[in-house]
RNA sequence: AGGCGCGUAGCUCAGUGGGAGAGCGCUACCUUGACACGGUAGAGGUCAGGGGUUCGAAACCCCUCGUGCCUACCA
C-alpha cells in the first residue's frame, strides 16, 4: 500500500535525497558512447564567499538545465569548482593576522601561503555545502579549484606560450594601484562613486614678471609632483601665457605653461596643472608634451621623497591638509568650492585608488580580442537574451591591454626568473637593476642599518643571496632585465649557469586562471577524454556584471589554445533584487539569504520561485509572499497526490494507450501533451518562468481544478466500468506532471516518484516528457461540458444561491454534438453544479422564471422563480447586455470599414464574422430572456 | 554626455501587428468525502503622454515625461 506523509516536509527528506542522489553516482555522465554530450561549467564561486541571491539563481539555472538534458537523454557535466579569489583571500587571512597583532610581512611569504591553504581547509568553500542545499547536481568527482596542481599547471603552460609568442610584455605605465591592498588592479577592479570632495584654487605664480594663473583642482597634494600647467590654445584669456614658465607653490621647481586642446576652458579656471605620474589625463598629455614624471606619492599611499623634506612620509590625505595650509600661509590659495565628483575605489577594501607609475607585465589584447569579437558576429556563441551582443561589442571595442600582475602572494606565481648576475643587452649589470626592500630593517654590529638597496649593492655589503631573498618584502625589477620564462621551475640562468637567480615576485590576476576555466577543469594541456567529450561546453550561465570580466576573456583564452569557442552558449541571467526593486546590500540591510528561505520554504519552492521570476532581460525582484505562494502549489500537488493514491487498488499500471478513456480523461492527456510540449520548447528557448508558468497552470488549474473534480462523481461510485481507465489516468498524468516538474523541483518530485511510482531507482534516471499525442477533438467537445458548468456556477454565484441549496437546471442544447457531449456527462455536471436534476436536449424549454446564461451552442436556465428575487437576474442580464453591446459596436464598426474588408487577412475577417454573430444571437437571447422576466415582475410574479 | 533597458490591473510581471493576460492581493459566498497552504463566483486596465506608419498598434517609428543600469568625463 501507498503510503504518504498527510503533510509534505521539505527538511526531513531534502538531505535524505541529495546524499541519496550523489551517493549513487547519479550527477555524474552516463558513459554511454551513444549518448549525446551537454556541459555546463560553473562559473567558480569565489573560495571566500557564501551563497547569496545571485549564486542562489545561477545554481537553480543550471540545475534546471542540467537535469533536464539529462533525463532527455545526454551524458550530462555539471562541473563544479571555486576560484581562488586572489585579493579577497588575502585580505580575509591578513585581517585574521592582524587580530593577532601581525603582517603577513612578519610572517614571510612561504608562511603567510601555508597560512591562507590552512584557512581555505577550515572555512574556505562553504558555499560548496550551500549549492548541494539547493539540490545542485553537480559532478563533485569532478570538482576543481583554480590553484590546484592541473589548473596551475594550465596556468604556467598558457602564460608561457603568450610569452614564447611576445602576447605578455612589461611595461611601466600609469596603472590603478589599491595602497591598502598593496597592488595594482585592472581597469575593471576600480568602482567609481559620485564623492563630495572640494575643488582648490590654487594661484601659481609667474617665474618673471607680476602676475599668475590660478588652476582648479581636487587634489592638491599632487601639485608637489606637477610638471606643467595646460590651457586651451583656443582660449584668449592666457594666450599670452603659453609658453612662459611659473614659479610650482611650495617647492623651487620651474614649470611650463603649454597649450593642449583637451583642455576644457568652461572647466574650473580652463588652466589645469598637470602631474603626469599621478593622473591618467596628465599621463597621456605628459606624453604628448614630452613632459617628465615625477612621483610623490608611494605604494602605500604616502608621500615620496621627490615631494620634498617636509612632505616625505606624510600620508596622502595628511599632505593634502598640510599643502592647503602652506598655500594659505603663502596667500596662493584663491578659493576653494564644494564639488562632486565621482572617484575610483578598489572593489576588494572601497580604499580610494592611487594611480601610480609602476612596471607590470601585460597581455597584449587587440588580436585575441577582434577574435572573440568574430566568433559572437558569426555565431560561434550566441548571447541570449541577445541583447547582450551589443554591450559587449562596445566593451570589446574599446578595449586595453590587460594588467596581469598583482602585488599580492596568494595567487600563480608569475613563472619569469632574473639573473641579477648577468648582465642586460646594454651591457649593465643585472644585480644594478634589481632592487630590494626589506621587511624590516637589518642592522649590522657596527650600528649600520640597512632597509634595503639593489641587489649588488647589498652583496657587496656582506649579504648573501639566500639572505637577500629570505628578508625582501618587495622586490622591483627594472624594465631592462632580461627575463627568462619557462614552464618548469629555473634552478640556474640559462646564461651564465649562476644559481643565484631571483624570481618575479608578482602573482598573476585571479581572471587569468578563470579565463582558462572552461578547458582547464576538463584536464587541459592533456588531451583528455573529458576534454575531448566535453569542449566546447553547451552553456555558461552567468550575470551580466562579468560578461567583461570573465566571459570576454574566457572566449578569447578557448579561441587561442583550444581553437574553438569555450561554449556555444552564453545565458546572462538578471540581478536580484529586493521586493522593492532595490540592489540587496549589506549596507541597506534588505538582503535576503537563500538557506534561511530554503530553511523557511523548502529548496523546491525556493527554487520554483526563481525560475519564475527568471524573465529575460528583466532584473527579479524577489518577494517572500511569492515565494509563499509556490510553496501553496507543492502543498497542491502533495495533496492532488494523496487523492489519486487513495485510489491505488483499482489501478492496474496500465498506460492510456490500451485504455479505451472517457471525455475528460482524452481532455486531460491532451492537455498534458500540449504543457509537455510547451515546456520542453520553453526550455529550449531558456524561458524558464514561462515553463514553470506553464505546469503551474496545467497542474493546479486544469489537473486538479478539472479533471480531479470530474473524476470525483466515476470514482465514488461502487461500480463504475470507467473507474479503472480513470484511475490509470490519474496515475498517468501525476507521473508525467512530476517527471516534467522534477528540474525545477527536485525534491518533491523524488519523493512522490519513490513513494507512488518506485519504478527506476531515481526519477532522474526517469525519462523526460515529449511528444504525447493531443487529442483536438476531445478537448472541443470538453468545452461544451466546461461551459455549462461555469455557465450553471456563473449564475449561482452572482445571483448569491447558497452553495448548500440544491437546484435544478435547463440546458437547452443547439446541436446534436453538444446534446451528446453534455448528455454523456450528466453525473460530472450535476455534481460540480449541485444540481439535483438537469435536462438536457434540443427541446428543453425555458420554465417561467428563470435565469438564463448564453453559451456556444447551448442556451442554460436556471428556475429562480420561488428561490430568490427576480430583479436580480434582471439587473445581471442588463450588465451582460451593455457588455456586449460595447463589444457588438465595435465588431460592427469595423466590419462595416471597407478597408478592413478589403484588406485583413480573410481568416481574421471570417473570424470577426463569426463572432459578430455570436454575439447578435446571444443578445437575442438575452434580451428575449429578460422581457419574459420583466413581464413576470410585472404581474406580481 | 553617450549607450542600453523599462513604464500594461492595487502589487510583481507575461504578452514582438487582428481588440487585454497570469500570480499575489481585494470583494462575496462556502468546514462539498485531496487540499482553508483550499473551493466557487466576482470587481478591477484611455497598456506613461503626444504624434506618425497601418484597414487595424500595448506591440513598429519619432518626440516628451518618468525611471533604472552601463560606459566615458569630472583639473
Amino acid at each position: 500500500m501507498i503510503k504518504l506523509e498527510p503533510n509534505y516536509n521539505p527538511a526531513e527528506i531534502e538531505d535524505t535525497w541529495y546524499v541519496f542522489w550523489d551517493g549513487n553516482g547519479y550527477f555524474r555522465p552516463d558513459p554511454d558512447p551513444e549518448k549525446k554530450p551537454f556541459c555546463i561549467v560553473i562559473p567558480p564561486p569565489n573560495v571566500t564567499g557564501s551563497l547569496h541571491m545571485g549564486h542562489a539563481l545561477n545554481a537553480t539555472i543550471q540545475d534546471i538545465l542540467a537535469r533536464w538534458k539529462r533525463m532527455t537523454g545526454f551524458k550530462v557535466l555539471w562541473l563544479p569548482g571555486m576560484d581562488h579569489a586572489g585579493i579577497a583571500t588575502q585580505n580575509v587571512v591578513e585581517r585574521e593576522l592582524s587580530k593577532e597583532g601581525i603582517s603577513r610581512y612578519e610572517l614571510g611569504r612561504d608562511a603567510f601561503i601555508g597560512r591562507v591553504w590552512k584557512w581555505k581547509a577550515e572555512y574556505g568553500g562553504k558555499i560548496i555545502h550551500q549549492l548541494k542545499k539547493i539540490g545542485a547536481s553537480c559532478d563533485w568527482t569532478r570538482e576543481r579549484f583554480t590553484l590546484d596542481e592541473g589548473l596551475s599547471r594550465a596556468v604556467r603552460e598558457v602564460f608561457v606560450r603568450l610569452f614564447d609568442e611576445g602576447l605578455i610584455y612589461r611595461d611601466n605605465r600609469l596603472i590603478n594601484w589599491c595602497p591598502r591592498c598593496h597592488t595594482a588592479l585592472s581597469d575593471l577592479e576600480v568602482e567609481y562613486e559620485e564623492t563630495e570632495g572640494k575643488l582648490y584654487y590654487i594661484k601659481y605664480p609667474l617665474a618673471d614678471g607680476d602676475g599668475y594663473i590660478t588652476v582648479a583642482t581636487t587634489r592638491p597634494e599632487t601639485l608637489l609632483g606637477d610638471t606643467a600647467v595646460a590651457v586651451n590654445p583656443e582660449d584668449p584669456r592666457y594666450e599670452q601665457f603659453i609658453g612662459k614658465v611659473l614659479n610650482l607653490p611650495l617647492t623651487h621647481r620651474k614649470i611650463p605653461v603649454i597649450a593642449d586642446p583637451a583642455v576644457d576652458s568652461a572647466f574650473g579656471t580652463g588652466a589645469v596643472k598637470i602631474t603626469p605620474a599621478h593622473d591618467f589625463n596628465d599621463e597621456a598629455m605628459g606624453k604628448r608634451h614630452k613632459l617628465p614624471s615625477i612621483s610623490v606619492i608611494t605604494e602605500d599611499g604616502k608621500m615620496s621623497a621627490e615631494a620634498g623634506e617636509k612632505y616625505k612620509g606624510l600620508d596622502r590625505y595628511a599632505c593634502r591638509k598640510a599643502v592647503i595650509n602652506d598655500l594659505k600661509d603663502e596667500d596662493l590659495l584663491e578659493s576653494e568650492k564644494r564639488h562632486v565628483h565621482s572617484v575610483g575605489h578598489c572593489y576588494r577594501c572601497k580604499t580610494v585608488i592611487e594611480p601610480l607609475l609602476t612596471i607590470q607585465w601585460y597581455v597584449r589584447i587587440e588580436s585575441p580580442a577582434a577574435e572573440a569579437v568574430q566568433a559572437v558576429k558569426d555565431g560561434k556563441t550566441r548571447f541570449i537574451p541577445d541583447s547582450w551582443d551589443n554591450n559587449y561589442y562596445a566593451w570589446m571595442r574599446d578595449i586595453k591591454d590587460w594588467c596581469i600582475s598583482r602585488q599580492i602572494w596568494w595567487g600563480h606565481r608569475i613563472p619569469v626568473w632574473y639573473c641579477p648576475e648577468c648582465s642586460n643587452d646594454k651591457g649593465v649589470c643585472q644585480g644594478d637593476l634589481i632592487e630590494h626592500i626589506f621587511y624590516k630593517p637589518v642592522e649590522f654590529g657596527n650600528g649600520r642599518v640597512v632597509n634595503g638597496g639593489t641587489y649588488s649593492e647589498l652583496r657587496k655589503s656582506g649579504f648573501s643571496h639566500e639572505e637577500i631573498i629570505r628578508d625582501s618584502k618587495i622586490i622591483h625589477v627594472s624594465k631592462s632585465v632580461t627575463p627568462f620564462c619557462r614552464r618548469e621551475d629555473l634552478a640556474e640562468c640559462p646564461s651564465c649557469g649562476s644559481r643565484h637567480i631571483i624570481r618575479d615576485p608578482d602573482v598573476l590576476d585571479t581572471w587569468f586562471s578563470s579565463a582558462l576555466w572552461p578547458f582547464s577543469t576538463l584536464g587541459w594541456p592533456d588531451k583528455t577524454e573529458d576534454l575531448k567529450t566535453f569542449y566546447p561546453t553547451s552553456v555558461l550561465v552567468t550575470g551580466f556584471d562579468i560578461i567583461f570580466f570573465w566571459v570576454a576573456r574566457m572566449l578569447m583564452m578557448g579561441l587561442k589554445f583550444m581553437e574553438d569557442v569555450p561554449f556555444r552558449d552564453v545565458y546572462i541571467h538578471a540581478l536580484v533584487r529586493d521586493a522593492k526593486g532595490q540592489k540587496m546590500s549589506k549596507s541597506k540591510g534588505n538582503v535576503i539569504d537563500p538557506l534561511v528561505m530554503i530553511d523557511k520554504y523548502g529548496a523546491d519552492a525556493f527554487r520554483f520561485s526563481l525560475a519564475a521570476f527568471a524573465a529575460q532581460g528583466r532584473d527579479v525582484r524577489f518577494s517572500e509572499e511569492r515565494l509563499e505562494g509556490y510553496r501553496h502549489f507543492i502543498n497542491k500537488l502533495w495533496n492532488a497526490t494523496k487523492f489519486i493514491i487513495r485510489n491505488e487498488e483499482s489501478w492496474t499500471k496500465q498506460p492510456p494507450a490500451g485504455m479505451e478513456p472517457d471525455l475528460a480523461s482524452k481532455w486531460i492527456l491532451s492537455r498534458l501533451a500540449f504543457t509537455v510540449d510547451e515546456v520542453n520548447r520553453n526550455l529550449e528557448d531558456y524561458r524558464f518562468n514561462d515553463a514553470a508558468n506553464s505546469i503551474y497552470h496545467f497542474v493546479w488549474h486544469e489537473f486538479c481544478d478539472w479533471y480531479l473534480e470530474l473524476s470525483k462523481p466515476v470514482l465514488y461510485q461502487e461500480d463504475s466500468t470507467g473507474k479503472t481507465a480513470m484511475v490509470n489516468c490519474l496515475f498517468f498524468v501525476l507521473e508525467k506532471s512530476i517527471q516534467l516538474l522534477h528540474p525545477i523541483m527536485p525534491f518533491v518530485t523524488e519523493e512522490i516518484w519513490k513513494d507512488v511510482f518506485g519504478k527506476e531507482d531515481s526519477i532522474m534516471l526517469s525519462r523526460y516528457p515529449s511528444g504525447l499525442p493531443r487529442f483536438i477533438a476531445a478537448e472541443e467537445s470538453m468545452e461544451y461540458v466546461i461551459n455549462a458548468i461555469t455557465g450553471i456556477r456563473s449564475i449561482r454565484g452572482e445571483l448569491n444561491i447558497s452553495p448548500s441549496l440544491e437546484i435544478k437546471a435547463d440546458i437547452k442544447t443547439l446541436t446534436e454534438k453538444a446534446e451528446a457531449v453534455l448528455n454523456s456527462n450528466l453525473d460530472a455536471l450535476k455534481k460540480l453544479t449541485r444540481c439535483k436534476e438537469i435536462r438536457i436536449g434540443g427541446k428543453v424549454e425555458r420554465l417561467k422564471g428563470s435565469a438564463v446564461s448564453v453559451m456556444n451552442e447551448m442556451e442554460i436556465y436556471v428556475p429562480i422563480e420561488g428561490l430568490l428575487d427576480i430583479k436580480n437576474e434582471i439587473n445581471r442580464l442588463f450588465k451582460e447586455m451593455a457588455k456586449l453591446d460595447e463589444s457588438l459596436s465595435f465588431l460592427n464598426k469595423k466590419l462595416r470599414n471597407e478597408d478592413f474588408i478589403n484588406n485583413a487577412p480573410k481568416a481574421v475577417l471570417e473570424k470577426d464574422k463569426a463572432k459578430f454573430s455570436d454575439l447578435v444571437n446571444k443578445r437575442e437571447k438575452i434580451e428575449e430572456n429578460m422581457k419574459l422576466l420583466e413581464s413576470i415582475e410585472k404581474n406580481g410574479g
